[in-house]
DNA sequence: AAGACGTTCAACCGCCTATAA
DNA sequence: CTTATAGGCGGTTGAACGTCT
């Protein structure tokens, strides 16, 4: 019956597209709190969803899912965003590793509408942060080379690697184990994981009391949403609710290996990033959460680290490669 | 006031990898 | 080993909204 070709993510007949509605987003809700994320083919049958399984995976990991922030992008995120992006490319799921509030989508959407620009603006003023942009022949991996995953993981590792070499050779701080923090790009390449081995059983409490602010939500859905604002206000309601309740939100994520353990006030962004150590107890692996960080400390606040990441970038995959291989 | 134009971002598409059968 | 399938990712789209003329 089913040919060679490439099989249907769902069944498409029937499927409803666009927008969710606030009912639709309810029913998702209250099934993964009742099953937990995964296993995103039995959503849609069990709850009566006539959405596809990967439309459902998306909206709990990009909109639904708690201890998520929304627009409001600080400069520090920012920053982040710009230098990560320098270094990883367009991996957007890895960078979102680093920021565990934001999905990978909203960075993608923030790099193509507000950075890409800002960069260009900054690129042809001639005034340059010494970061590499997008597009530049020197960008690690968004252009021309080849997108199997194996290869983008590949090139990160080399960029980091050599991120890590000069770091060492710089000296300017103590070295805090950057040579060890190649494994955290692999991880947030396979956030999958999360989602799948994630204990959430471990994480159900915090589940609990997120859904306790969820059914409160859901009384502000009943209500007209507010004249001021925009489509998503009763989302908006969501989330901020949400966001500032879920203190201790073990918040499930296909984004990367991360989960939101801290506060999360609309600025903390970056103070929960530099505290995701305390969040990695969902996903394994402690130690490889912790490194990396120490690296991108580093890098993200010492000015002269851009310019040793700027040498970085401009040594070629190739040479470095060859040596490797 | 209204139409044109620009921007944003949620959601979709299609490809990829991993894995189960 | 091959095939089928689920899940994940990045690129892209288009409706909604904002700003300009």
């Amino acid at each position: 019956m089913h040919n060679m070709g490439r099989p249907p993510c769902c069944d498409k007949i029937g499927i409803k597209k666009g927008p969710w509605t606030p009912e639709e987003d309810i029913s998702l809700v209250s099934y993964i709190q009742e099953h937990g994320p995964g296993n995103w083919r039995a959503v849609p049958t069990n709850t009566g969803l006539m959405r596809c399984s990967k439309s459902c995976r998306l909206r709990w990991t990009n909109y639904l899912r708690p201890g998520i922030k929304r627009g409001n992008f600080t400069e520090h995120e920012e920053k982040m965003i710009i230098h990560l992006q320098a270094l990883l490319g367009n991996r957007w799921a890895a960078i979102a590793s680093y920021l565990p509030q934001r999905t990978d989508n909203d960075i993608k959407n923030y790099w193509n509408t507000h950075l890409k620009k800002k960069l260009k603006q900054s690129d042809q003023s001639g005034s340059d942060e010494g970061v590499d942009h997008e597009g530049h022949s020197s960008s690690s991996s968004s252009n021309s080379h080849p997108k199997g995953q194996w290869e983008r993981r590949l090139q990160t590792d080399i960029q980091m690697a050599k991120k890590a070499l000069c770091d060492a050779l710089s000296l300017h701080k103590p070295a805090t184990a950057t040579t060890t923090t190649l494994v955290v790009p692999d991880d947030a390449t396979k956030p999958s994981s999360s989602s799948h081995h994630q204990p959430y059983n471990h994480a159900s409490s915090s589940y609990a009391s997120s859904y306790e602010n969820i059914s409160r939500l859901m009384e502000n859905w009943m209500k007209p949403p507010n004249s001021t604002n925009n489509s998503p206000g009763y989302y908006s309601s969501f989330s901020n609710m949400v966001n500032n309740n879920t203190s201790t939100t073990g918040s499930s994520s296909s984004e990367g290996a991360h989960s939101t353990t801290t506060t999360t006030t609309q600025d903390q962004g970056f103070d929960c990033f530099l505290t995701l150590n305390s969040s990695k107890q969902y996903y394994g692996s402690p130690s490889q959460t912790q490194v990396p960080l120490t690296l991108l400390e580093n890098w993200l606040f010492d000015d002269g680290a851009a310019q040793c990441h700027e040498d970085l970038m401009n040594m070629s995959l190739e040479e470095s490669t060859a040596g490797l291989f």
